[in-house]
DNA sequence: GGTAAATGATTAC
DNA sequence: TAATCCTTTACCT
């Protein structure tokens, strides 16, 4: 379908220019990469990553639905509420964009509005095989194997905590996924590397694949299981976390203090008692 | 109305 | 390690 193509804050106006009017082939991500693939010869594919504060705003009538990867959670990231969209029923028009706004894609029943992203470039095939040689095994992409996660973690002596932050070891996991599955799986953040068994390795890397899926579904992340806690949860943070932003709270399954640390510029959470 | 913090990654020292 | 990019939201006065 053809889209109009802006950028009412600026500093994507001369790529919009070149895209407006043309086709929207393909939405897909590897990791927090996001690629739009429009028509066209030479630079041609949109490369976006959400970085720390980037998000998408949707806007549209009840026909609206987007390219699905658009909409997707991945395209945020770990972040949820991502999909705001705000459908209506009967006349529907563009809502004014924020002048943050750096790209704008109207479909004509529908917009998507990009603001704050870290990246977005228009660029060539060339550029997007440099931008995946630099990322590892995605949990949510069947066509990966988690086999290169495995050796690569088994040969390193850098912690585990870092590693699954580690965009070329594994891609996709941020820093709630690193809290939340290291600790479903039972594993110390502090342990190095080398130190995890193998066995170990794939639960971890099955369970990001499952809980990340189930971020996809749900439109944000829930990494409690109901059935696992006592209740009722009157803490909404807890009823969706075990460990992260809970520092210094009683772990909901062994009752230990969790802690909050800082691992190479980032904040950590984990539970004493129930990761070793 | 101001300030801090946030789900990230690159670059410079 | 620290600074930087850049935006929104939550929480404070």
């Amino acid at each position: 379908m053809r889209v109009r193509a802006s950028s009412p804050q600026g500093r994507f106006s001369r790529s919009a220019e070149r895209l407006d009017g043309t086709r929207l082939h393909d939405a897909w991500a590897w990791g927090k990469h996001l690629f739009l693939d429009f028509e066209g010869a030479g630079d041609h594919i949109v490369h976006i990553h959400l970085g720390l504060y980037g998000s998408w705003r949707f806007s549209g009538d009840e026909s609206f639905t987007l390219p699905t990867h658009i909409g997707a959670p991945r395209v945020r990231g770990e972040h949820d509420a991502l999909v705001e969209m705000d459908a209506s029923s009967g006349e529907w028009s563009p809502p004014p964009a924020r002048p943050s706004v750096r790209l704008r894609l109207d479909f004509g029943n529908g917009v998507a509005d990009l603001s704050g992203p870290a990246r977005c470039d228009l660029v060539g095939e060339a550029e997007v095989a440099a931008a995946l040689a630099k990322l590892g095994p995605d949990p949510l992409r069947a066509d990966c194997d988690p086999e290169a996660f495995y050796d690569r973690v088994r040969g390193s002596r850098r912690r585990i905590g870092e590693l699954v932050m580690d965009q070329s070891v594994v891609a996709g996991p941020g820093n709630i996924y690193r809290a939340e599955c290291l600790f479903r799986v039972g594993i110390s953040p502090l342990r190095r590397g080398s130190a995890v068994a193998r066995h170990r390795l794939q639960a971890l890397y099955a369970d990001l694949a499952t809980t990340m899926a189930d971020g996809v579904r749900r439109g944000q992340i829930v990494t409690v299981d109901p059935a696992d806690v006592p209740d009722p949860l009157t803490d909404a943070e807890a009823a969706r976390f075990y460990v992260y932003h809970r520092a210094g709270r009683a772990c909901l399954r062994c009752g230990a203090t969790v802690i909050g640390e800082d691992m190479a510029g980032r904040r950590l959470f984990r539970c004493p008692g129930c990761q070793r």
